[in-house]
DNA sequence: AGTTACATTACGGTTTCCCGTAACCGAAGG
DNA sequence: CCTTCGGTTACGGGAAACCGTAATGTAACT
């Protein structure tokens, strides 16, 4: 098993639940980060000291305070940390539930596990820290193995994305050519402005953008 | 000290961090709901039994699942605690910190303290159900309560909660005259309406409906 | 009754959005 | 070389939103 894993969560509480399930399986060392930045550094930390972890359980949203962090999100956290330290095990352990998004986890970020916390999250940290240490695939419960198969966003694609929140900001669809001019985003006709908007508002069943934002945002997806 | 506690969330994470609080302050008894419907199911029957329990811990977000629920948040099954055990003391213990929600906590439902999910958690959890316990108000953490000081959403009525609400479910301006009237809502006329929303516009900063919708869900009124 | 103050309606003009049609352009393939 | 196809761009007409101004209604006070 593990020896030494670290804990990123911003909430204090899931310290002590993971700790629990993490003596379960017989860890023997576990320490504790409520921020990114930290996190990173007790890495770093524990490699120069020849004392390295050999799994990271992260959380995905980091609530921001006053302290000043480079990084701000699970995500960011994994990017460095898979850059630094290939070999650590990243477990992520999240209430995010959206497909695509944990999808992109294991795509782009290589992680080797994910948690949702949720009503069983005991039983499904113990089942994917052991799937981790010994190199299982699709380590991630059943239920959310199902939810990732249906792929009911991939018709959206980076595009779709800035041009509803440029919407949810205000920019009007004039101004929106001007606005994609500048920062160099293609197409920027009003003409294909409209058609890509057209074509959210069938996609999501909205009666117009006002809709189609408000959708948008209940997903999540801005 | 409280003698019989009840935790309703979700995560089954937070029952271990809740219950190592809650015996550090002296609580006989701790039992865990993980759905709204069982946690009211829960405080009947002790109610029945002569045994009530005296503190009601409660998240607000309940995810989903297979199982049908009646009650389906936090809110909701405050308001049916307190409707049945006006007495029965109630800790909401959530990530949310949109002010005016916790506001509406306090004034709507009569909470009795309200911890935020964080970097503190234990701490804070710990103070509230003292304070609650003693029947002292202002239960919240510091930091929370300068965020409910502020009140930026005093001037926006219920009136204007449906319109935008509406606006966010797709009804144009136009249809929006023949919806209020045959909802009874006045005024309903298209002028009036315009003039509402201009308002909202101006009071919130949006450059058109989309913007102003957008805002109000990021704020959590609609 | 008359006046004032305020909110709701009514109406018209301008801008923006919406939704067709059609032209253009580059890539793939016969 | 030409055709097809997918996507971008261009333009125009009708609908809706936006933003004035003016009329009407209503309640309170003199």
């Amino acid at each position: 098993m593990f020896t030494k894993v670290l804990i990123a969560d911003d909430i204090d509480f899931n310290d002590v639940g993971a700790a629990q399930v993490l003596k379960e399986l017989g860890v023997q060392e576990v320490q504790y980060s409520k921020y990114c930045d930290d996190a990173l550094l007790k890495l770093k930390r524990a490699a120069l000291d020849g004392v390295p972890f050999d799994l990271l359980v992260s959380d995905l949203s980091f609530k921001s305070d006053h302290q000043i962090n480079q990084l701000n999100s699970g995500q960011e956290l994994t990017r460095a940390v898979k850059s630094l330290f290939p070999e650590l095990k990243v477990i992520v352990f999240s209430i995010e539930d959206r497909s695509h998004c944990i999808k992109a986890l294991f795509d782009d970020l290589k992680i080797n596990g994910y948690v949702l916390k949720g009503r069983n999250t005991m039983y499904d940290l113990k089942v994917a820290v052991q799937k981790a240490f010994l190199n299982q695939p699709n380590n991630v419960s059943a239920e959310l193995w199902s939810l990732m198969q249906e792929n009911p966003t991939t018709e959206i694609d980076a595009y779709d994305i800035i041009l509803m929140k440029k919407l949810s900001l205000g920019v009007s669809q004039e101004q929106m050519e001007q606005v994609l001019k500048l920062e160099g985003v293609t197409p920027n006709s009003k003409s294909s402005i409209e058609k890509h908007l057209n074509k959210l508002k069938i996609y999501f069943q909205a009666n117009n953008s006002v809709h189609l934002v408000a959708i948008a945002k209940d997903l999540g997806i801005i």
